[in-house]
DNA sequence: AACGCAAACAACCGCACCAGG
DNA sequence: ACCTGGTGCGGTTGTTTGCGT
């Protein structure tokens, strides 16, 4: 969508910036000079690329619009369900979404999101009851891996739910001491990643496409502990990992 | 035809992180 | 250990377009 181009001072007078849209003069400068001499400083390439940009504004126009493999088409229907999977999964890491979908950028699925799909979402989520997101795989006659649980993913549309590290019924012992090392606001994500035995990750890639839930047996509940079933047992465990 | 409003989306802004000095 | 500059990321803004009245 078009923007008109408008130029800002800066404050000493006597430099200005354009700000707004780009203009086909300056896109084709920007493209000339990276195609020449690639982005060796984002911050200086402006002045010598003859564009009265900041660094930034230089870098982003190229990124996001100008990168070669940029798709310049609406997105599909394949590309949304991926997207959703992945906002229900990762939430709001829109570069690490983009990063699984070639040719789009952070930025373009992230005003997706905003102008399409959050208002679905949200309503779908409202229709859909609470249900397990994460699946302790444990045999209870095994002490080790009663320690040191692995879970799974049971369902990406469902794994939003994992709001705070409360919500994590997994090796709680090292979760409650992660929690301490690292803030209770820690990235859910980023602390199941750091999780040796968190089985799912590999698993994201097979799913996206067909968010199937795995394991739709069993069931939890989130309070001081978790409770769950699978096909041959149900057990609880609380925050600092005690099992019964 | 004119107006108002919502949707769409490019671009900007501010913050956090990281690497090098 | 601290500082600084560069980069990346997510949130927000600003402008155009499209549609309904």
């Amino acid at each position: 969508m078009a923007r008109y181009p408008r130029v800002d001072k800066i404050s000493n007078g006597k430099k200005t910036v354009n700000k707004g849209a780009w203009s086909a003069e300056e896109d084709r400068k920007l493209v000339a000079y990276i195609m020449r001499y690639g982005i060796w400083n984002g911050t200086h390439m402006a002045e010598p690329a003859g564009l009265a940009r900041t660094g930034k504004s230089c870098r982003l126009r190229w990124m996001n619009y100008l990168r070669p493999n940029i798709k310049h088409v609406n997105i599909t229907k394949e590309e949304e369900e991926i997207i959703i999977n992945l906002h229900q999964v990762l939430g709001k890491r829109w570069a690490t979404i983009a990063s699984r979908l070639p040719g789009r950028t952070d930025n373009e699925i992230k005003n997706y999101w905003n102008t399409h799909l959050k208002k679905r979402c949200a309503q779908e989520k409202l229709e859909m009851p609470i249900a397990c997101d994460v699946k302790v795989n444990s045999n209870p006659n095994n002490n080790l891996t009663h320690q040191n649980p692995s879970i799974a993913i049971l369902h990406p549309t469902e794994a939003t739910n994992l709001g705070s590290p409360r919500d994590i019924p997994v090796g709680l012992n090292r979760w409650h001491s992660r929690c301490n090392m690292m803030g209770e606001d820690a990235n859910l994500w980023e602390q199941l990643h750091s999780l040796k035995d968190f089985s799912a990750i590999e698993d994201l890639e097979s799913m996206c496409p067909n968010s199937g839930s795995l394991l739709p047996s069993s069931e939890c509940m989130y309070s001081d502990g978790v409770y769950f079933r699978d096909s041959q047992d149900d057990f609880t465990i609380d925050l600092w990992g005690n099992w019964s």
